[in-house]
DNA sequence: TGTACATCAGTGAACGCGCGTTCACTGATGTAC
DNA sequence: TGTACATCAGTGAACGCGCGTTCACTGATGTAC
């Protein structure tokens, strides 16, 4: 379904390019989704306009309207492209490590390390009333591996809960570091982050714990 | 000083009862504070607005402009009322409670209780850029407390990160939660959501540590 | 291969809206004499 | 105790703004014959 829209794109994009670029934009729905992102690294949420995707897209005002019922549909769009995004981020990081405890971990690293690249986009995933479910099969298959870990940590009793828990660690980090609570000098380079992020996991295993 | 201001706040307040309520209002600052405390957690940051406070607070839509620079003057007020009122709940939970340990469970209880209760609130605190040293002495003095925690934990080695990590999970979990990731039939009574959050630090010292 | 036609993506004018902010004002308060 | 005056909180009209959304339209595409 989701390759066949994108051939049909491709073809498009094509016309719109051997046209020379007028009237048909060929993939006006990407453009405006990328429109999007960008306006919404530049002004956050409250900045973004149907509008002014409109304009970046080099479109007029209403054209939007032929692929978007309406704006709360294109901050939709956004959170669940941001959703697929994320679990993509994820899968590959844990693919990366052996062994349940340090696919947590680099889940985790993953996940803090997305909401760093993306700050307005991770708060706007979660801000907005968006069904997790649609972040599509990526989303549900991060979601199982997450709780696999758990399960093979947990054994049978309640692997849910350490899931939940396992979340809620590299979450806290995310959102006390993009929201500029957490002094800056601790970090200022992603990889100062990185190993601020992993330091913090430690803390629990050790002092905390 | 915010003393003396209350006072003369307690006289204007009198005064303007025993006038029949006309022209000047008495505290208006405070009861537009308290009508924008109202509309955020009605609509949410979206919906606040200067002209909206005004009207609950049944005053003309140029009055705030008495109390509050701009728009943005009223926002960190708010935000600053909050980590005011979050801070005091902090101290109050750690100091009833023995040793570092427990002390470090009740300020995450209380931490994710103020979120679940003041939802909207919770997100104007960290979503809008207020210099967090504004919070007033009672902002310092609840991180004061959390360092102490953390250095009785661990000792001479680099307590501030034991501290921010000690912060990062309750509010992760607090985050999670009122953006509605977290399953809502594990979170239905805030007491419901009390034991979650206590099974999660639980999980940190057990299966994840 | 050519023609007629349905489809539908993009146009541009227009609407109403609530907002933030400014301004000259009015009227209540409290103080100096 | 009474009067004149400075102060300043609250008024209401007015401004310009960008926005979301609708609408009748235009022009490109691809398909049926």
């Amino acid at each position: 379904m989701t390759g066949d829209v994108a051939i049909v794109n491709i073809f498009r994009h094509h016309a719109w390019v051997t046209s020379g670029g007028t009237y048909h934009h060929g993939d006006l729905r990407a453009a405006l989704l990328e429109a999007a992102l960008e306006v919404l690294a530049e002004r956050g949420l409250a900045g973004l306009s149907l509008r002014e995707c409109a304009r970046r897209a080099d479109v007029s005002h209403a054209a939007p309207y032929r692929h978007f019922a309406d704006k709360d549909a294109l901050v939709a769009a956004i959170a669940e492209l941001g959703f697929a995004r994320l679990a993509r981020a994820g899968i590959a990081a844990m693919e990366g490590a052996v062994g349940p405890r340090d696919r947590l971990d680099a889940y985790g690293v993953a996940y803090v390390r997305f909401a760093v690249d993306h700050p307005e986009l991770f708060r706007v995933m979660f801000t907005c009333e968006v069904d997790p479910s649609t972040s599509g099969p990526d989303g549900a298959r991060a979601f199982d591996l997450l709780l696999e870990c758990a399960t093979a940590l947990s054994g049978a009793e309640d692997p849910m809960t350490s899931a939940i828990a396992a979340w809620s660690l590299p979450h806290g980090v995310a959102m006390l570091l993009l929201d500029q609570r957490i002094p800056k000098e601790r970090a200022t380079t992603p990889e100062a982050a990185e190993s601020l992020c992993r330091e913090i996991f430690a803390r629990w295993r050790g002092v905390l714990g």
